[in-house]
RNA sequence: GCGAGGUUAGCUCAGUGGUAGAGCACUUGCUUCACACGCAAGGGGUCGCAGGUUCGAAACCUGCACCUCGCACCA
């Protein structure tokens, strides 16, 4: 720090701080240097999608893991934070897809055929896949990037293979005919994960159809579907229902389509206990191929399935020549008119209920039978068990019930995918045969075979991401030597978002048992959600989501970092404003100019500290410094970031800026021309070794908040000079953490409660005189004399001090001073502090000002007394507590006293 | 319907039985030789509502209201 500017200037710093951490490797995490002096700290990122750009929540998410692994290096551990990407099937493919047709290069997929198409979307992946990790960089993020890992890498891909074709031996993965979660926008199978319910507003159409037997009976159902009368193969009733009991084994025709012929849409009246006589009607009408419940009222009675929807939702000529190509909801609409034209329609009501979307595509899913792959969960148990028993730690722990509910009622995964980017299945059909093989390689006679067409849903890759990433065979004696997986795993933390903790936590849990015959991480941090100021989710549609990389450029990423943290209290959303990274960047000029304050002071740098010489300003801030790392270090401890921010807030700027900076230029200011004695000499130097000790263990506690800044100041300041290579000589990074004052350092210091109340009583003193000020309408500017009347000792260099911070051109300190009548005064444990009129007081005011407080005063007497007056209070109360009230009332009653006094003193 | 979380100053939030707090915003005044991205002094809250337990409740218990979010779901 040759030139220093006046304001903190990020830009040039960062990037260069960055870069030097990467020159030295300051990153990289070596398996072999792990020992029981240096344990492993470990933590896998949450994979983005290679897809993705950096959003704040990344910021959020990243930055916590960033913290937490800058924190461990200065606990001397051995770090890994292993990153990566996820290859995200479908959502990469959409966007090449796009891409190309956008382009004019194809008008479908076909056009290019499954190879060209997946080499084209790895061509895209080398171009734009890193951008998103690129990005973690400019945040300050400390991941090993040697160890960059990417879900389709040939190793990892192989690892994904390889659990498909044993979890398949086990007869844990088998294939089957089932209704599955259909997305007739992406076309393919989705998971019961990847759909969201949403509430539609739609409409409950009524509509009448006769019995066979009975002609001119009619029943009346309801559905909200009607375009799917077609496919209806039945209508049920409960078997308790008086209504309809006497036609259970009748018939009706069937509404739609009204060209084919009655006899051939007759449809039995059944008995289901499923059919709740509550609702609507309580007639209902069965569609096996396009409901879930209703497919299984069909098992239930052997009925037909009539599929009349195409993959991408439109109907098909099963529905009649009228709805026959329609869209879905299209044909909905239609369906109703034409009942309306037979006169079958009896009502129509709006209605609202709830409706599966597709997570990514967000439209509604289709119910839909066919042929997929399903996982029957393993090692569900232990996953269980882990967690129950705490082995397994949540943070907020509520999750842990979520997770819970979850693993109770969970059924089997739908894991295929009819997609083409992604890890497709190793499941070969004999042609014109049934045998299938299942294997890592290919049938030796390939040609006689077909591989099955899917892919592996993206999630089935990623449940093994902490340690497929680190190497992981499955081969048992191969891993057991494997160094990164020895060391690494488990991991220690996991930060996450709340949101896939069923699609992506608990499912790592359960690979980590199956495979690894452990948990995958020790403790998991959800997240919260960022919102905007209003409380809305981030969203492009809203253009409420700024650009991380924008906010980093204005205000550097350290700011951008403490912004958010100090808004993300553990467990809470987070509201995200502008304004707390314009906070943030004000914290860190602020920081910039403590430091620059001291050394404009020059000196030695961390001189010794000589006890003796300690005024009661020093050794209240070292009590204060004390306090803020025993603070900080257990809000680490409990995951508590915001609380962490909150202190080391407190302690810089309002402890040791405000008060303590400010006192010391009593001691480190000399004017011109005056020469100080060796004594105030000795003492100057003192107060900048107090304060070396204290900006080093700052930049310490900073340095996980704020690698970039912390790191200038340590290396600008020299901090780095006389510490050991790997201890903070070469980087603030891995030097110690600070740790609290042991008892012998706080005896040597002699800091006891009675230095802390000196200062804090001076403190308080100063603050009267300054209201006085104040009250008085003293222009800040002019040097008045201020005359202090002690109740004790008060040694010249604090009377200073008070001196100083009160702008004061003299402050006498006089034992037996008698005030003129009309002087404000202001007291305290400390003395009465009197500001001699000289014809220029607002006596009106500070009357005022002391009645007002008297008032106040008088109002905490009468509460005290109360309490203490009451039998039932003095006798059941606890012996501390009491005497803590009996103090209180004395100390207000001194306190009245003075205000009386200061009255007293006014009327002339 | 079941479950979880929330309701404290204008805003965002701390506060696990004993004197209601912080930051921001607001008001007033200041180019005080680290910082106007700053300094100083202020104003501002019947702690969602109603009961209960207790000498004492923002905190513990019960009920209610409202807001969020999960899970389930009836056509």
């Amino acid at each position: 720090m040759i030139e220093i500017p006046k304001a903190y200037e990020p830009q040039s710093v960062e990037a260069k701080w960055y870069q030097f951490w990467l020159d030295q490797g300051c990153f990289t995490a070596d398996p072999g240097r792990v020992s029981e002096r240096r344990p492993a700290y470990s933590i896998v990122i949450p994979p983005p999608n290679v897809t993705g750009v950096l959003t704040l929540g990344h910021v959020l998410n990243n930055t916590i893991q960033d913290i937490l692994a800058r924190k461990a290096r200065m606990d001397g551990k051995e770090v890994l934070w292993l990153p990566g990407t996820d290859h995200a099937g479908i959502a990469t493919q959409n966007v090449v897809e796009k891409t190309l047709k956008k382009a004019g290069e194809i008008r479908h997929r076909d056009d290019l055929g499954r190879d060209d198409l997946v080499e084209r979307i790895w061509q895209w992946k080398e171009k734009y896949g890193g951008i998103i990790l690129q990005q973690l960089r400019a945040l300050g993020a400390s991941c090993d990037w040697s160890r960059t890992r990417f879900t389709m890498d040939p190793e990892y891909s192989r690892c994904v293979q390889n659990v498909f074709v044993d979890l398949h031996r086990k007869g844990l993965i088998y294939r089957g005919k089932r209704m599955v979660n259909w997305c007739p926008a992406s076309l393919t199978a989705l998971s019961d994960e990847e759909v969201i319910m949403k509430e539609q507003k739609g409409s409950m159409y009524h509509f009448r159809v006769e019995v066979a037997e009975k002609p001119g009976t009619f029943l009346t159902i309801a559905t909200t579907r009607p375009e799917t009368i077609p496919a209806d193969t039945a209508v049920a009733v409960n078997p308790k229902d008086p209504r309809y009991q006497h036609l259970i084994g009748c018939h009706v025709y069937r509404a739609l389509p009204v060209e084919t012929p009655k006899e051939q849409r007759r449809i039995p009246i059944i008995a289901d206990e499923h059919v709740d006589f509550e609702f609507g009607t309580g007639v209902l009408k069965v569609t096996p191929a396009h409901d879930k419940a209703d497919y299984e009222i069909g098992l239930r009675h052997g009925l037909p399935v009539i599929d009349l929807l195409t993959p991408d939702g439109r109907l098909t000529a099963e529905a009649g020549p009228e709805l026959s190509g329609l869209d879905r909801f299209v044909g909905r609409k239609k369906a109703a008119e034409i009942l309306e034209a037979a006169g079958a329609l009896a009502a129509v009501e709006p209605y609202s209920n709830n409706v599966g979307f597709s997570e990514r595509a967000d439209v509604p899913i289709e119910p839909r039978l066919s042929e997929q792959w399903f996982l029957k969960y393993p090692s569900v148990q232990e996953a269980k068990a882990c967690v129950a028993e705490g082995n397994l730690r949540f943070f907020p722990d509520r999750w842990a019930k979520v997770y819970d509910h979850w693993l109770n009622g969970i059924q089997d995964w739908c894991i295929s995918r009819q997609l083409w980017w992604g890890h497709r299945i190793p499941v070969w059909y004999r042609k014109g045969g049934t045998e299938i093989h299942v294997d890592l390689e290919p049938p030796a006679d390939v040609a006689n075979w077909e591989q099955d067409p899917d892919v592996l849903d993206t999630w089935f890759s990623s449940w093994l991401w902490p340690f497929a990433t680190m190497g992981w065979t499955g081969d048992r004696s191969v891993d057991a030597q494997n160094p990164a997986l020895r060391a690494f795993y488990p991991t220690t933390d996991l930060v996450t978002g709340p949101d896939i903790i069923f699609f992506w936590v608990a499912r790592m849990i359960m690979a980590g048992y199956e495979y690894c015959g452990d948990m995958p991480f020790r403790n998991v941090y959800f997240t919260g959600i960022i919102r905007d100021k209003q409380g809305r989710k981030m969203s492009k549609s809203l253009g409420n989501s700024p650009d991380p990389l924008d906010l980093i450029a204005k205000y550097g990423a350290d700011a951008l970092r403490f912004g958010v943290m100090r808004a993300a209290p553990l467990g809470q959303d987070v509201l995200f404003d502008e304004q707390s990274v314009e906070l943030g960047r004000n914290f860190c000029n602020k920081l910039w100019n403590a430091c620059r304050f001291r050394q404009m002071q020059g000196g030695a740098m961390e001189g010794e500290i000589h006890p003796d010489l300690l005024t009661s300003d020093d050794r209240w801030i070292l009590i204060r410094l004390d306090q803020a790392v025993r603070e900080v270090t257990q809000a680490f401890a409990d995951y508590k970031f915001s609380d962490a921010t909150a202190t080391l807030y407190r302690f810089f700027w309002s402890e040791y800026c405000d008060w303590y900076v400010e006192a010391s230029k009593a001691a480190l200011v000399r004017p011109e021309g005056v020469v100080r004695t060796p004594q105030q000499e000795a003492l100057a130097a003192n107060k900048l070794a107090v304060m070396d000790l204290v900006l080093g263990s700052l930049l310490r506690l900073f340095h996980p908040f704020l690698p970039f800044i912390s790191e200038e100041l340590w290396h600008g300041m020299g901090f780095h000079q006389d510490l050991p290579e790997d201890r903070g000589g070469k980087t603030l990074l891995s030097a110690s953490w600070p740790k609290p004052f042991t008892t012998e350092e706080r005896d040597y210091f002699g800091l006891d409660d009675t230095a802390d109340r000196v200062a804090q009583a001076k403190y308080d003193l100063i603050t009267l005189g300054r209201g006085l000020r104040r009250d008085c309408k003293i222009d800040p500017a002019k040097r008045v004399k201020f005359v202090l009347r002690p109740s004790g000792e008060l040694p010249a260099a604090e009377a200073e001090v008070i001196r100083l911070l009160l702008n004061a051109e003299t402050l006498e300190v006089t034992p037996g001073f008698a005030p003129p009548k009309g002087t404000p005064m202001a007291a305290n444990p400390l003395g009465e502090l009197f500001l001699p009129l000289e014809g220029l007081v607002d006596v009106a005011a500070e009357r005022a000002r002391l009645g007002k407080e008297l008032e106040k005063v008088r109002a905490e007497i009468a509460k005290v007394e109360a309490k203490l007056s009451n039998p039932a209070f003095t006798e059941k109360v606890p012996a501390k507590v009491l005497e803590e009230h009996r103090q209180r009332l004395l100390d207000w009653q001194a306190k009245e006293r003075q205000v009386l006094s200061s009255l007293e003193n006014l009327s002339s």
